[in-house]
DNA sequence: AAATCTATGTCAGAATACTGACATGAGTCA
DNA sequence: TGACTCATGTCAGTATTCTGACATAGATTT
């Protein structure tokens, strides 16, 4: 039946596209990351703070795109298993910031790897200037939503 | 403190922004749909109803992407609610082809006005060149990450 | 200074989706 | 024809995420 999806009208809609690409990245990174025994949030958990360290866990949870609940389960789970620390008491506040331990460093270095192999492969039919046409497009989606959800709460 | 997400080095990679730009959208649709008691993963299986009547429990998945397992329960759910309508004995093979009620029709007759609106303002601030060239960047990553996926199983 | 507002971490319960497994029908190939 | 492969519908159990709620710390306002 040659795999055709939905093709009537949804083809032509971006919305549809946009979480069919999402989607598809999901699986591909799923498939890299099983082997290593690693979510996808898992790992995304340990990237954000590789990048930004002592991120608190409702900053991490914004930047996994889950909500903060769901992140602290993750970070139980991940500081029992020694791959985080957070310190006992918050130094200010309430917000405990969370480090890798180099366990979690050597851990992150792997996929890292694996999911830029993934990333390579999406960008690897497009030009220079598609790939700077995808950001700015991207990007314009993201603020009109946003936009538009400020303004009526 | 200016909402001003993880901004170091994810800025600059597609797969975050991707991801982020179909969270915005999944966000906002959730807020239109929310008010008509109706989720994300509910309006897209009447959106496919509609589109191309009489689709199976597995392709109504794939379409929705969620597993067939998850679209059961929900075609279930639907039908007791009288939504949508599949016969008793499937008229060849296993297949039971699925179908859309006056009821589900009127149901989803508002829901697509509220995701049209959504859709619209997420097109807002792009010309009709971004516009296509969203759909054909968009459709080259699904390409790229799908023809990877299957070249490695 | 006091009150209000906002944001955080965390607990508990509910909803949702997923993995694993099974039987069955249809197409394929020897 | 018979064995094999593939896809489908469905059941059961598990896992993950979300919603709701609470107490608390800092910021803002009065």
């Amino acid at each position: 039946m040659s795999q055709d999806g939905p093709g009537v009208e949804l083809d032509s809609s971006l919305g549809y596209l946009l979480k069919e690409a999402s989607s598809a990245l999901r699986a591909a990174m799923e498939g890299v990351l099983r082997p290593l025994g690693m979510t996808v949030t898992h790992y995304s958990c340990l990237e954000l703070l590789a990048q930004r360290p002592g991120l608190s866990n409702s900053e991490l949870a914004r930047g996994a795109f889950v909500t903060r609940q769901s992140m602290n389960v993750l970070l139980q789970a991940l500081e029992r298993d020694g791959y985080v620390t957070r310190p006992e008491e918050a130094p200010v506040g309430k917000v405990l910031p969370t480090r890798l331990t180099t366990r979690g460093r050597r851990s992150l270095q792997k996929a890292t790897v694996a999911v830029r192999s993934v990333e390579d492969r999406m960008l690897g039919g497009m030009t220079a200037e598609e790939r700077s046409g995808a950001f700015k497009i991207l990007r314009s989606m993201i603020r009109s939503l946003q936009d538009s959800a400020e303004g009526a709460p």
